[in-house]
Order: C-alpha cells, then structure tokens, then sequence
DNA sequence: TATTTTCCATACGCCACCGTATGCAGTACT
DNA sequence: AGTACTGCATACGGTGGCGTATGGAAAATA
C-alpha cells in the first residue's frame, strides 16, 4: 500500500517535472516537448502520456512547482525575521538574489528568467507572473511605508527596487555573488535614504 | 530603372521584415514562420523564398532592423542635446521610454520585450542584446560621473536606472505616459540625489 | 510588340512532434 | 501460483511547417 523504492526506479510526475524546469531552464518553453525529454530521459513518450493527459499538463505542472517553491518561500522567511523594516528589507534584497535551489545545480534565476519569457507569448501564463509580480512589488512597498516614506515615495522606491531586480535578472547578468552581495546593500543605502529629510 | 510604387503593390524585403516584426512584438519569435506569415499577408511562401533565402536570413533581418532603427538613434539624439548632464539624463530617462514606432501603431516596448524573450533561447540573439545592453550602460554611466558621483556611485545608480527601466519593460507594465513621465521623473529625483553631500 | 526580369502560385517530399491504441513485462496483492 | 495493476514500448495516423522545383503572369526594358 505504501510506496516505495524500487531497485528499478520508475519514473513518477515529479521526475518529468524536474526534467521539464531544467530543459525550460535551459532552452525555453518551445523546448519542453514530450518526445525529447522522453529521449533525455531514455524513455519513450509511453511513459509521459501514463503520467500525464497532455503536455499542457506537464507545462502547468511546471509552473504550479515554481510558484509554490519559489515565490512563496522568500516573503515567509521575510515575515519570520524579528527586526526594524530597514533591515527586514535589506534581508529581502538578500533572499531574492539568492539561489534557492528549485532544481539542484541550477540557478532559480534562469528558470523565473525563462517563464518570464514565456509569459511574453502565453496570456496565461502573463496573468500568473502579473499576479505574482503584484504581491512582490505589495510586500516590498509594504516595508518602505514602514520604514517611514509616503506612500508615493515608497512607491518608486519599490518599484525601482523590484524593477531593476527583474532587470538583472532579464539581462542575465551574472557576477559572482559576493559583488553581488555588495551592490545590492550599496542599492539598499540609496534607496532607504531619505532625500526630504 | 528606378523603384516606384506600382497599382498593384507588390511586396518586397522591408514588407516581410515589417510583418515579421509586428508577429514578433505580438507572439514571440517561435511564431514568426513562413507559412503562417505568408497567409497573414494574404500570399504564399513562394514569394517569401523569393526574397530570403532561409528563415534564419528574415530573423537576422528583424534583429538588424531593431538594432538599426531602436538602439542607436536615442544616444545620438541625447549626444545633440546642449544641457548639463543632469538634465541630460532626464531627456535620456525619457526617451527611453518613448514609443519611437518601429513599427507603425506598435509599442517598441514590446517588440525590445520579445527580443530578450528570444535571446533566452538563442546565443547569438543573446549576444547581440549584451553588447547593445553595454553599451547603454556605459552611456548612462558616463553621465552619472559627469554629474559628479563617484565611478562605484556612478555605475550602481546607472544599473538602477538600466536594469529597473529592462524591469519595467520585462513585466509589460502598461500606464499612461503622464504618469510615467512623473515616475521617469521622481526616479531622475531619486537617483541624482548624492547622499554623501 | 518582343524580350527579359520580377514576383508569386502550386505542388511536392521531408521531418518533427502530437496524441492514440495496444501489447507486454515486471510488481504487488490474495 | 494466479490475478490484477502499474509503467513503459511499439506502432500508427495526423498536422504543421520547412525548403525545392517549376511554371506562369505582370511589369520593365528594349
């Protein structure tokens, strides 16, 4: 009645899953076809279609596992931080260009890097990444107020936090991390000061 | 012996690459193909093939044309601009969020949007938006330290600036452009603000 | 008007991928 | 051991797009 491993591993949903991020990851959503990732897999499509009605099921799937990994995640660990909103925020700063880890060995920056681009032909997925966006940007205007700005000012200051996070991410720059740690608090000094003050 | 406009217009290389360009900004270069061109153009793939050799020579068409028309003509026009460099910037800040038609009655926005979708998957596009991306940067760098900031101040807030206007585009935030020029502007505010003077 | 060039239609073969149908080998229950 | 189910292979028909070949009409040139 329990499941359990086999000496045979079989595949299950969440093999094909993995496979699809870092195949999305890797060469986009076009990319993400049954029957090469059948071959990837050494498999044939018989075993997909087991697992699953259709490839849009798989192409949801993916998406449903990076919503909830990775997006969720970082503002609750946010929330469980015990500090003034300066420095929650600038923790915020941290965790968002972190790794964490959504398919082992890959950077969870090209994966949101590549659903972004698919948002760009799916009205579906727009609407997901749109709402998603949305609360990103909420929570992060959320600590400026805190902080003490008007809600205008908080505002742009979000927005130009949020906005040039996305922007990196969409050039694919990529620098190791400890500069990258070093920008992102020279960006936290900037835009936490207050130029009315 | 010279071109001129006949009753019946034919088509010819430009008419593709306009065409190619809309269905680019519309649905991603995937659906940029031959077949369904043609018949969006109510004609066959046999006068495609007579003016492209291959697919791949309309795609390269589209990327020079874009880098052509939508990359170099706001530098220069800043270049013409005889103001100090803070204002300067603000004139760069808003021409870069101006619609310069590249395609008639569309957004150039998004058309920039697709092709960084596309470059997710294509090194060579990928290439290309890097050294264009360079480029920008250092441009807008430069003026920061005419400005006065320091060269770390200076590069920090020009990526601020770059990456969060990419961002913008990225996310396909669509406001009116009163309201994003005084954005454009509170973020000009923001950004050549020294918060060591 | 005759000839050449420009531009496009039609028809063809090819390939990649989709989704279905069916069969078959292991594995798990009884 | 016998039965049932799980997971996958194999084979098939269908679709959509690529690129080629060829012919023909309209326009430009002579």
């Amino acid at each position: 009645m329990v499941k359990q491993k086999t000496l045979d591993p079989k595949l299950g949903r969440q093999d094909w899953i993995k496979a699809g991020l870092a195949v999305l990851a890797e060469s986009g959503v076009e990319a993400v076809r049954v029957e090469p990732l059948a071959k990837r897999m050494n498999v044939t499509k018989g075993s997909f279609y087991w697992h699953f009605k259709v490839r849009s099921e798989l192409l949801d799937a993916i998406l449903a596992e990076w919503v909830e990994i990775d997006t969720n995640g970082i503002i609750e660990r946010v929330n469980q931080i015990d500090a003034d909103p300066k420095m929650r925020l600038l923790r915020l700063f941290e965790l968002a260009i972190a790794d964490n880890a959504l398919v082992p060995g890959l950077a969870d920056g090209r994966i949101e890097n590549a659903i972004r681009a698919w948002a760009t032909n799916d009205p579906k997925v727009a609407a997901l990444i749109a709402q998603i966006d949305q609360r990103r940007l909420n929570y992060t205007k959320a600590l400026f107020l805190e902080i003490g700005f008007s809600e205008a000012e908080a505002l742009t200051r979000a927005r130009l936090a949020y906005y040039s996070l996305v922007g990196e991410l969409t050039l694919g720059v990529r620098t190791n991390q400890t500069d990258r740690l070093a920008e992102i608090r020279m960006q936290h000094a900037i835009l936490t000061f207050n130029i009315n003050a």
